[in-house]
DNA sequence: AGCGAACTGGGACATGTGACCCAGTTCGAA
DNA sequence: TTCGAACTGGGTCACATGTCCCAGTTCGCT
């Protein structure tokens, strides 16, 4: 009924269409779910994409885009270097709590995207943002622990990506808290072995 | 036009659908691709099945019982605990090397499995073997490096799942080598922390 | 007010898919 | 050798899904 011109449009559908992969798995993300979630009408659909192709790899873009530093955000701990890394992952990890269904999409779309050669290079560009945030936060962390990163903080940082995901991928399946902490504990064990006094 | 008895040709349709799965993603597993694959017509399926859902289920019980010592099978080097570690981590790195697709078929499966709730034991069967096999690694490790866990050692074993498994995500998407040898490293050192010479 | 373009709703179509059915064929046991 | 059950192939059905079309409606501009 309400008129609303197609750029509008375009991003209400991707917002649907992130909920309803959220919530029920990007294979249940079909046109009409989509469609129903936003409560607008199939035609409106192909009125502001040309398919649903092109609105999932927005989706992924937008996702990408959108990734802020949730990864190790805003570090407040001052202390060793370890326990700001570990603080930081264990923020990520409280943020994977709150909103399971959202990483589970992430991976979801990671996946999804490493299916076709054409796609292939938006899972990578998921990736890349995630090492880029990664790499700033441990910045910060080696700036309020007084230590320089001895590797380079890009290696750190992928690294640090890789701990996260088993982290991720591990506690979605068994949802053990406990186990997650203890990944995290390693984790930061591991990393802040990269790192030395300044 | 042979004759196969029902029970033979569930194992070939669960082969078929496994090799499916890895080629083309769990998406593109439809009755008549697993069938085609297997080379029997479509009623021969659900002769052998039930269902679709019957069949993955299975694929995904058969693969849990097949999943070997692919994490770090028979440590064979004798050094050190962070090495034998790191040896065997990098071994499961060659295989997952050797055959990519296979590792990413677990992966879909298990993000399959996850989003119903009925299958969602089926994911945490899969972990729960993959942390059965760590563990046994991990006590070979300890053993040939001559060392203790001074952490119950399922726990580490989870901890183990959780950076292979990182590993594996991570590299599938970049396919950077360097990088997940770089996590190989940093995930024995941190494992290795959790022992004590004996 | 009037006009053209932007937008909308409902329906339609082709295709892919899971499930099924049934008439035939083949095998093993009696 | 015969007979019944196990098995097979091909066709079919209902439904979901992506895409498209078109007649109508609404808006911004003149």
């Amino acid at each position: 009924m309400t008129r609303i011109p197609a750029p509008e449009r375009r991003v209400a559908l991707i917002e649907a269409a992130l909920r309803v992969v959220s919530r029920n798995g990007i294979a249940q993300a079909t046109t009409r779910a989509i469609v129903a979630e936003a409560g607008m009408s199939l035609a409106s659909f192909h009125y502001a994409f040309d398919s649903r192709d092109e609105l999932i790899d927005e989706l992924i873009s937008t996702v990408i885009d959108r990734t802020r530093g949730a990864v190790m955000p805003e570090v407040l701990v001052e202390g060793t270097l370890v326990d700001v890394l570990e603080a930081g992952i264990v923020r990520y990890f409280e943020h994977l709590k709150a909103d399971p269904e959202h990483e589970q999409a992430m991976l979801e779309l990671t996946q999804y995207a490493l299916r076709s050669p054409e796609r292939h290079p938006l899972a990578r560009a998921q990736y890349a943002r995630y090492v880029e945030l990664a790499e700033q936060s441990l910045a910060i962390a080696a700036e309020r622990s007084h230590s320089t990163w001895t590797v380079p903080v890009t290696r750190v940082a992928r690294t640090l990506v890789a701990f996260t995901d088993g982290l991720t991928v591990t506690w979605l399946v068994d949802r053990d808290d406990a186990a997650a902490l203890a990944v995290a504990h390693a984790a930061a064990d591991a990393l802040s072995r990269m790192a030395e006094p300044r």
